[in-house]
RNA sequence: GGUACCUUGGAUGAGUGGCUUAGUCAGUGGUCUGCAAAACCAUGUACGGCGGUUCGAAUCCGCCAGGUACCU
């Protein structure tokens, strides 16, 4: 049977180092799982693998978008599937190692079928929500479709103006896609969790983002500066130095930021996985035991 | 030495004699099926110290401590 490896834990634990011990025993390529490394040009601020990492071990999805480019978990677990499709006869064993979560969950358990929302659709929604308000989109929800109202979280734009946004383009309701019906993969899934005590991930967080700052991540900033408006830009690492560079930040207090909003998304992967039960844990620092689990694990 | 002003929870910052309560940020916990490193939710009784006035003071008065500004 074929086998999927997936390496998760929250940002700066140690997943890049852990994924290319794995991939070098099994021989078999990195599949990563990280929204941001996605796109080009991103290398210092997402930590990205160096040049002569990506060289020696193959890698798929990063520094391959445009920060315009649209994307999305949906998309991520159609390409996923199609590159493990094309791997799985050479290598059996595969790795998808990152940090996305609702990425890795999109491949691990499937995501619903949901038409993706055009253009224009997505502008009525957007202009509907500024002109009117959210409340004013919730109450037009709760008539179009009452069933996903009484259950969607209704103080969150983005949710409120999805469900709509479907519900326009479609002439259906939202609930009537949104299944969450849990797919069957036709191979063998290993979740291999990384993590460490906080104080140790925190100090690793400080210590990288000070990192991130001597290898220039300013210029690479700098060099987005006009596509700041962009979602993939709405970055930790990105968004506070674009406040330095827009002058409303010092950078001392940028960098002071960046720490900050990076340790508040490493604890969201965390409680984002705590209740996964199928994931086994480990200290990056024990990699034999690591990949001994891997192999008794494999099917 | 004198005069004036200030002192609120980890930070910031409103408030004013009594309605349970500012707010914001951080911290902590959580949600999660299409831009997810996103977005959203929950959660803190604090008013410098000691007296006094009052039915009741963080709010008024006095003294003390600390701070800021100006004057000599």
């Amino acid at each position: 049977m074929n086998n999927l490896v997936v390496l998760i834990g929250p940002t700066a634990v140690g997943k890049t180092e852990t994924s290319f011990a794995i991939a070098k025993k099994f021989g078999c390529p990195i599949i990563s799982a990280d929204s941001r490394q996605m796109y080009k040009g991103m290398e210092i601020g997402t930590a990205m693998p160096n040049k002569e990492e990506l060289a020696r071990y193959k890698h798929y999805f990063v520094g391959q978008l445009s920060p315009g480019d649209y994307y999305s978990a949906a998309r991520y677990e159609e390409e996923v599937l199609a590159v493990l499709e094309k791997e799985f006869p050479h290598h059996p064993t595969m790795l998808m190692s990152g940090g996305s979560m609702m990425y890795i969950d999109s491949v691990c358990k499937g995501i619903d079928d949901i038409p993706t929302v055009d253009e224009e659709t997505r502008a009525l929604v957007l202009a509907k929500y500024e002109q009117e308000g959210l409340e004013q989109l919730a109450a037009e929800l709760r008539l179009l479709d009452p069933d996903y109202y009484n259950e969607a979280d209704i103080k969150n734009p983005k949710r409120v103006m999805h469900a709509l946004e479907i519900c326009y383009m479609t002439g259906q309701t939202y609930s009537s896609f949104r299944k969450r019906q849990e797919k069957q993969r036709p191979f063998n899934i290993i979740k291999v969790g990384l993590q460490r005590e906080r104080e140790e991930l925190y100090d690793r967080i400080n210590r990288r983002v000070d990192m991130m700052i001597e290898q220039g991540l300013i210029d690479e900033v700098k060099k987005f500066a006009h596509l700041k408006q962009h979602n993939s830009l709405n970055t930790v690492g990105y968004k506070e130095i674009f406040k330095y560079l827009d002058g409303e930040w010092t950078l001392d207090f940028a960098i002071e930021k960046i720490k900050q909003n990076t340790r508040i998304y490493s604890r969201k992967q965390v409680t984002w996985y705590r209740k996964d039960t199928e994931v086994t844990w480990f200290h990056p620092d024990n990699v034999e035991e690591i990949l001994r689990h891997i192999s008794a694990s494999l099917k």
